[in-house]
RNA sequence: GGGCGCGUAGCUCAGUGGUAGAGCAUCUGCCUUUUAAGCAGAGGGUCGGUGGUUCGAGACCACCCGCGCUCACCA
């Protein structure tokens, strides 16, 4: 903070705005009023001007534009809805035309006055009284706005920045209007989840972020402390385990929205923290699942975007009727001519490595399986796609397959080659999960830190008995990006794990 | 961590070794239906940092810092 109160990189702009601010309170206009009675938004005045003309409405918004004509001027207002012009007198508004030429584009205010079109054929407000908000001290980045001949919208300047506006969000979203879309399809695709999974008779619980111990995936954990119990936690990687202890206890469907923290690389599809939903559904198995994840994705696209096609990356995508059903060593099959179910491991590392696939050679031979898939198969996979059956070694919760010997039941969606959701039929002998956990112990001896520890209180848990079992994750953060067709994970969280400022 | 790129005014960007620039924003004056309003004028810079090459560096070189994209790891 400097003398004035504010944050050290003041520049000349904003001293002549603490000036203005000043000169209002000296003329007795309070720059930080209290409330403001607002009767409509911008857009359904603009979208209803019949209903709207010669009406009184009252809105209130941020200034996003100023044309001063001496004794008249316009300006745009910014509401929750968007943009609306305004037009103001002095002839009409006596001193508060005083006051607005002290105003700035950044100023919050509330303006009453009647509806009209202006000659050239805007709906504007004909302001007959005008309050100050919110005094905008610093100034934001100005673009503007234009439609041209055809219609389209086109703007200058446009605040593009990354580094900035993930930093200062709130900045991104007053000034890049799409950016507010993203993140209202966001909140909406979350609700209506749930209004599907509520309505389906499933209980959303909440588990434990802070564990003794982490599981129910494959990855690296931030640790934290607790000071009284000088003890270590971890933040959870996943819900699961928790979930299925509550299957045992009798609920027959639950499910858990929350965030899940992976220490691990940040990327275009990745950040610390993110957003998982996970379904666990007593009595039911992964083919049941798969339709259950059909309906679900069907109804999101319904309800939100009111359309089941989508264009992503150019292509187009249906989220609708059944989705296709392969066979993960069947597709592998088809391109690689490799049985990976009769292949020796030295064969599939070698297909792995000829494929393109990063392998370093001391992966198990389930490993390499996947490597195989996620290099061959899984780019061709555009439409929603279920793959079906994976390698029992790196599938350590889910039930062995009931016909295939060393699979699981196991599905992952996968649109335009992107993975949607994971699924199986979980593992529910206790005595066997006993043994996965061992596997998983020996390969962190091994030095796999992504290896699962051994949860023996959810083992005991299964040893009371878990009725069968079907499991689902999906990651709403990757769902959003598809549905919205954004490429970055940062594009559709609202403050994305930046470093920290200098 | 590797590769590629970027860093110049509040914002968006020019500036390929010779006086630091433009548009918008800001300020002053004029302007009562404008709309990237207009007209006339003005202010605003540690050219990311440090060192080097050179008579002379925003530019060239080295190193550092920050950021973006991408590859690897992962969901």
């Amino acid at each position: 903070m400097d003398q004035n109160g504010l944050q050290p990189d003041i520049n000349d702009l904003m001293k002549r705005r603490i000036e203005e601010l000043n000169e209002l309170r000296s003329n007795n206009f309070e720059p930080f009023a209290y409330s403001y009675d607002v009767s409509n938004y911008s857009q359904e005045i603009k979208n209803d001007f019949e209903k709207y003309e010669s009406k009184d409405v009252s809105i209130a918004g941020r200034i996003m534009a100023i044309r001063r004509m001496g004794k008249a001027s316009f300006a745009h207002i910014q509401d929750q809805q968007g943009r609306i012009q305004i037009y103001l007198r002095k002839d009409e508004i006596g001193e508060s035309y005083t006051a607005f030429k002290l105003l700035d584009i950044g100023d919050i205010i509330g303006v009453s006055g009647f509806v009209f079109k202006t000659r050239t054929g805007e709906t504007s407000v004909h302001v007959k009284s005008m309050t100050l908000l919110t005094k905008s001290l610093r100034p934001i980045p100005i673009a503007k706005e234009v439609i041209d001949e055809e219609g389209n919208k086109v703007v200058y300047d446009q605040f593009t920045d990354k580094e900035l506006r993930y930093r200062q969000r709130y900045v991104d979203l007053i000034v890049n209007p799409e950016v507010k879309d993203v993140f209202i399809k966001r909140s909406r695709i979350v609700s209506e989840m749930r209004a599907y999974l509520d309505n389906a008779g499933y209980l959303e619980v909440e588990t434990p972020i802070l564990q003794p111990l982490y599981g129910g995936a494959a990855a690296r954990p931030f640790v934290t402390h607790h000071n009284t119990l000088d003890l270590n936690y971890y933040l959870r990687i996943a819900d699961e385990l928790y979930l299925k202890r509550l299957i045992v206890g009798g609920f027959d469907g639950v499910y858990e929205i929350s965030k899940d923290f992976r220490n691990e690389g940040m990327d275009r599809t990745h950040n610390p923290e993110f957003t998982m939903m996970e379904l666990y559904v007593a009595y039911k198995d992964y083919i049941w699942m798969m339709e259950l994840v059909e309906n679900m994705v069907n109804h999101l696209c319904k309800k939100v975007f009111n359309k089941t096609e989508f264009e992503i990356e150019g292509h187009a995508v249906k989220f609708e009727g059944s989705w296709a059903r392969v066979s993960m060593v069947e597709e592998i099959r088809k391109i690689t001519g490799i049985d990976v179910l009769t292949a020796s491991r030295s064969e599939i590392y070698k297909a792995a490595e000829s494929h393109g696939a990063d392998v370093k050679g001391d992966e198990s031979k389930g490993k390499l399986i996947d490597e195989l898939f996620e290099v061959t198969v899984q780019p061709n996979l555009i439409q929603p796609t279920f793959v079906i059956d994976y390698p029992l070694e790196i599938s350590p919760l889910a039930k062995k397959h009931r016909e295939k010997e060393g699979m699981v039941e196991r599905f992952e969606g996968f649109v335009v080659g992107r993975e949607l959701c994971n699924a199986f039929s979980e593992l529910n002998d206790p005595v066997d999960q006993k043994e996965r956990f061992q596997g998983q112990s020996v390969m962190r001896e091994e030095g796999d830190e992504e290896a699962h520890q051994i949860d023996n209180d959810f083992v005991r848990s299964l040893e009371y008995g878990m009725p069968p079992t079907a499991g689902l994750g999906i990651g709403i953060d990757r769902l959003v990006m598809l549905l919205t067709n954004q490429s970055s994970i940062r594009d559709v969280i609202l403050f994305p794990q930046m470093k920290p400022e200098k």
